[in-house]
DNA sequence: TTAAACTTTCAGAAAATACTGAAAGTTCGG
DNA sequence: CCGAACTTTCAGTATTTTCTGAAAGTTTAA
């Protein structure tokens, strides 16, 4: 594949903020340029558009595919596997951002379960749990949210964003009418 | 600062998640270890306690500056800088939220936005620039909502949060209600 | 069963990143 | 203005991460 300069940019781009994703400058780049490419793409093909080894090609898509982010397929008399974005933009952000919860979230929080179970041994063990525990709240609520809005529809989540912080207000109407507060 | 087995893991920790969250290992113990303290540290008190050295602190200090996460204060009598946290744990995750948008998500968006200005040169283009487009309005979508909601009161945040999916049922009621759908 | 056409693995090399500590810079009381 | 008590800087070193490419592994058609 020839990239013209406008998709260059875009592939490098996603090379440098491949890290910050989760991954590093080479498998940000391949996912960039499948995501950008019309037809499936060979390891080969990417290896020449990428000016990268083979190896880091078959390890870039293994790390892809721990993600879930990407699909393989076959052409008829062709043996060469195939790759190509999983789903469709929407989906890879999902994906993303659950991936990452499961590595940088999950941990952390059961790591705080772990230490909040002990009696702390003196004062500032307590003032370090309470402060776990506030953390470990935080996440908590925020990881279940985003859990519940994740299986919404995406049209109806597109309603709620749409709304925006006027959501507050259809909340104050809800309590209002049932007389609750 | 004397670190418990307890309180050691929960730094420990933070230095091996750092690096998901931005910042390097070091810094993301300086970082843990300045939440669980209930008292400001001095430089020299952090380097004793992580085994780092004078100059990585003073760096470090530096990062976390830049990204307002820790205040520093002073004693009477005493010429040293004291470090503690900035706000509260919900602040904090404000920050490295926001933070996080600023140092990933802009930039990425206005390079779309510079590739989406030109006219596509083939159907490659095309097609690259379509997929371009979805990406920047899916990141548009999201940092607009998430910055209303920051900008909500953590009060009425949480009543949202609590409500969870079932949002969706309060949205819906204020449709039928005004008659709109 | 063979061999061609692939993919994967992994040891070692290269590159990127983080850390140290000595020297330079700053601040302030006297 | 001095010097003590700090903080910052940065060149060089150490560590970690990534990348390569040759060798080993796999799959399939005949």
């Amino acid at each position: 594949m020839i990239m013209t300069e406008k998709i260059e940019s875009f592939v490098m781009h996603c090379g440098e903020m491949g890290s910050r994703w989760g991954f590093n400058r080479t498998v940000g780049q391949m996912y960039g340029l499948l995501i950008i490419s019309q037809e499936p793409l060979s390891a080969v093909e990417i290896g020449e558009t990428l000016n990268i080894s083979r190896g880091n090609i078959s390890m870039g898509i293994k790390e892809l595919q721990s993600w879930r982010l990407v699909q393989v397929s076959h052409k008829p008399k062709d043996r060469k596997e195939y790759y190509s974005p999983a789903g469709s933009i929407w989906e890879m952000a999902i994906r993303v951002f659950e991936e990452r919860r499961k590595r940088e979230v999950d941990p952390t929080m059961s790591l705080l379960r772990d230490n909040l179970m002990d009696e702390p041994g003196n004062e500032q063990e307590r003032y370090a749990q309470e402060k776990m525990g506030e953390i470990h709240d935080l996440l908590e609520a925020v990881t279940s949210w985003a859990g519940e809005l994740q299986d919404m529809s995406p049209d109806k989540l597109n309603t709620l964003m749409k709304l925006g912080a006027g959501v507050s207000k259809v909340i104050d109407m809800k309590d209002r009418i049932l007389q609750n507060n």
